[in-house]
RNA sequence: GCCGCAUUCGUCUAGAGGCCCAGGACACCGCCCUCUCAAGGCGGAGAUCACCGGUUCGAAUCCGGUAUGCGGUACCA
């Protein structure tokens, strides 16, 4: 593949809320192509809707992207800071003098004009409209003001917002990268539109279009919401004089209801997935292969693989409801892709977090960790799992349900007789045989002297010494038990059986 | 309402005129493995390719219409 290094793309999220899995996904896209064509991947912050972006969640978007692990060659790095990158700026609200200069040509070249009605009487319109069963439109009131009907409006004290001219009859048409040829005419999309609030403040489809230009962006990929904006935005770069940049429009991802994917019916922010112990690669992993595939029966693929097949080509059309079982099946794929010391670091923060809760009474060491790792990594759908899997083995005592103790085919009294002597067997092994090896046997020949199906036994002792009937293999868990607290749970589940 | 986009197993998808009375994966159901739970292996069920016409020797694939869904239609992004 040839190097082209004016493919230039970019993310440009708004914090107006947490990272966003739509954006992320988003952000995957143009990373994997801008990265696939040797291009330039750019991260903006959209922050123009100063009522509702904060600083908590530019923070909350960079750290979510980075953790994904999609890096950007230009934009600001850290949130609050400064920065970096040969257009820099990177964020809105510090390049609105480029905005005022960009409205103030199309002011003079009377591309655009002052307009004085205010929300209410647009919203009265509007509403009249409805009413009459008409498309809403604006009427173009102010498209053609005397400078005495302006001046009068001034002395009202009236503040103007600045209305971009859209052109009565014309067809806009675009070849859009994923959907193909896409026509829509001028007429349908309602009339002038505002770019500057009567406050000074620049609006989203003029911020877009001035930048992209500025940035000299090649290829706008985004998602499909943005389709039918796509006509206001390439007139925009017309009467700027620039070229429009080829536009890609992904499919939506959706709630299992087919509609538009909202916090309301499906967890979107990322900050979630992490806290539940999704890791990168798995989310990476499954977001890419929502609505686009490799063509190939090729699915459990790290960043860089995703990278060398990425395609826009065989980005799909429709919509893709979330599932989230899928993405836990990837996810568990990648939690056993992972090596020992990294399972380890990543595993850790989650003890942490059941400790904060009072679930476990210690932290375990890493070293425990190691160890358990063979037995733990293949049973975690999610590293958050970890507390109800492995919990019990750092607490210092577990609740065991006596009515769990008794094993299907057992009573009170085999149950009694089978856990003493169970106890007996195990207290005959010093610290140096606690090996799971050494554990098995002298248990397996015990239940075939007495006549008991070695799982019962077994099944008995693995709630009393966990208090739990699903656990890793017992003899593993034992080891990690230790010799004295094995005995011990035994002895106080014998206690409970009223023995 | 108007404009636009979409439509293949429950879900994610493969498929770019004959290889498809449609393949893979998740989920589901069996079986195997097995001390439980997982993981893994094997097998099963599951799609009249939204519908109706047309083009063609031949259509999931091309064209038209219809239906349905979704998106847009803000001094939000």
């Amino acid at each position: 593949m040839p190097d082209s290094p004016e493919t230039r793309v970019r993310i440009a999220p708004s914090p107006t809320g947490p990272l966003h899995i739509g954006t992320a996904r988003t952000a995957l896209f143009n990373y994997l192509f801008a990265r696939r064509q040797g291009g330039t991947f750019i991260l903006r912050l959209e922050d123009t809707d100063v009522a509702r972006s904060s600083l908590a969640y530019e923070k909350d978007i960079l750290d979510g992207l980075h953790w994904l692990g999609l890096t950007w060659d230009e934009g600001p790095e850290v949130a609050g800071q400064a920065a970096r990158g040969p257009y820099a700026p990177y964020r809105q609200m510090q390049r609105l003098p480029s905005y005022a200069a960009a409205a103030d040509r199309l002011l003079a070249a009377d591309l655009a004009y002052r307009c004085y009605c205010t929300p209410d009487e647009l919203d009265a319109e509007r509403r009249r409209l409805e009413a009459a069963k008409l498309p809403p439109r604006y009427n173009g009131r102010c498209a053609r003001l005397t400078d005495d009907e302006r001046r009068a409006f001034e002395a009202e004290g009236r503040r103007p917002a600045i209305r971009f001219r859209v052109p009565e009859q014309e067809v806009i048409a675009f070849d859009d990268l994923i959907r193909g040829r896409v026509e829509i005419d001028a007429s349908a999309l309602g009339g002038d539109l505002v770019i500057v609030r009567a406050d000074g403040n620049p609006l989203y489809h003029f911020t877009v279009v001035v930048d992209d230009a500025a940035m000299a962006i090649s290829h706008v990929i985004r998602g499909e919401d943005h389709l039918s904006n796509t006509p206001k935005h390439i007139l925009l770069f017309r009467a700027l004089g620039h070229p429009e940049p080829r536009f890609g429009h992904l499919p939506l991802i959706l709630n299992a209801d087919r509609t538009k994917m909202s916090k309301r019916k499906t967890q979107t922010a990322l900050a979630e997935y992490i806290e539940q112990g999704f890791v990168r690669e798995g989310l990476v992993n499954y977001l890419a292969l929502l609505g686009w595939s490799t063509g190939t029966e090729e699915e459990v693929l790290s960043l860089d693989e995703l990278t060398e097949r990425f395609d826009l080509a065989h980005v799909h059309k429709g919509g893709a409801v979330f599932d989230r079982e899928r993405l836990e099946w990837l996810n568990g794929q990648w939690i056993r892709r992972l090596g020992v010391d990294e399972f380890v670091d990543r595993l850790q923060p989650f003890f942490e977090v059941e400790l904060a809760g009072g679930r476990i009474d210690r932290l375990p060491t890493d070293d425990e960790l190691r160890s358990l790792a063979p037995v733990i990594q293949e049973r975690l759908p999610r590293l958050g799992a970890v507390g109800e899997l492995v919990g019990f083995l750092f607490v210092d005592r577990v609740e065991v349900d006596p009515a769990q103790l008794v094993p299907k085919r057992w009573d009170r009294a085999i149950t009694v007789d089978g856990l003493s002597a169970a106890r007996d067997a195990l207290a005959r092994h010093d610290e140096v045989t606690w090996e799971a090896d050494e554990l098995e046997p002298p248990l397996r020949g015990l239940a075939e002297t007495r006549g008991w199906k070695a799982g019962d036994l077994f099944m008995a002792i693995r709630v009393a010494v966990t208090g739990r009937t699903a656990t890793p293999p017992l003899f593993d868990t034992l080891v990690a038990l230790g010799r004295e607290r094995t005995l011990a749970r035994l002895d106080a589940a014998l206690a409970a059986l009223g023995s």
